[in-house]
DNA sequence: AAGGGTTGTCTATTATAATGAACATTAAAG
DNA sequence: CTTTAATGTTCATTATAATAGACAACCCTT
């Protein structure tokens, strides 16, 4: 059956800027797309519809063009995604590892 | 021809952040994974691979899932995403059309 | 400690992204 | 203003992600 998904403004618009950030990346670098697509193993087509905003491509690609070209993600200093890394697995650590849901209304409205 | 891709650290840790973030909003909200995955139209295989950091699963899908557990991307307040959007646009506009690769060296190093 | 919901994980099948090729258009640079 | 590299864009084909289903292990609650 064909897939029909559905995205938030805020995706689509978090989609944008990431593609944006990436072309002014590659651009600052005197990057041709070509180079870029290369560099990360990847076709100039899929690299275009990244750069577009496209939801499709794979979130690897995508982060690893970004690591390439420059764009932080998360950390303003990348050095730290580490730690960070860390920190989430210790806070995860400390939550249930599973999530009860309530068989029936709970404390629900009126 | 069989792909085979590499991810730099810097980007599997991205990844692992990310994958984490969402786990972490989606537990601390009371969801089971059935939930999140039915809310944002996936299955939960597919929810429980981009928990796990996987580098294959499609952007708009996570971005999707991070906004919908309130994982902020990019901005601290999401409302202003469409401004930083807008200023990308605007600052790729000033940028060069295309990139020109010098055909021989041009000032390289010595 | 038991019962049942939740999660971890694997596996066919199906839907779709990635690719390379192609071509028109554009714009950098001589 | 001419040249030609770079970009925008579409399109089959191929590789792969998404899915549903299944099952065990786990944890929560009673």
């Amino acid at each position: 059956m064909k897939r029909t998904r559905t995205y938030s403004r805020m995706t689509l618009q978090a989609l944008s800027i990431l593609g944006n950030l990436i072309k002014i990346g590659r651009i600052e670098r005197g990057m041709t797309a070509q180079d870029l697509a290369e560099r990360a193993g990847i076709s100039r087509t899929t690299l275009y519809s990244i750069e577009k905003g496209a939801p499709g491509p794979e979130i690897g690609t995508v982060f690893e063009l970004a690591a390439i070209v420059g764009v932080q993600l998360f950390e303003p200093d990348s050095r730290n995604l580490a730690v960070q890394d860390k920190r989430l697995s210790e806070k995860l650590a400390l939550l249930p590892q599973s999530v009860r849901r309530p068989k029936r209304e709970v404390d629900d409205d009126f």
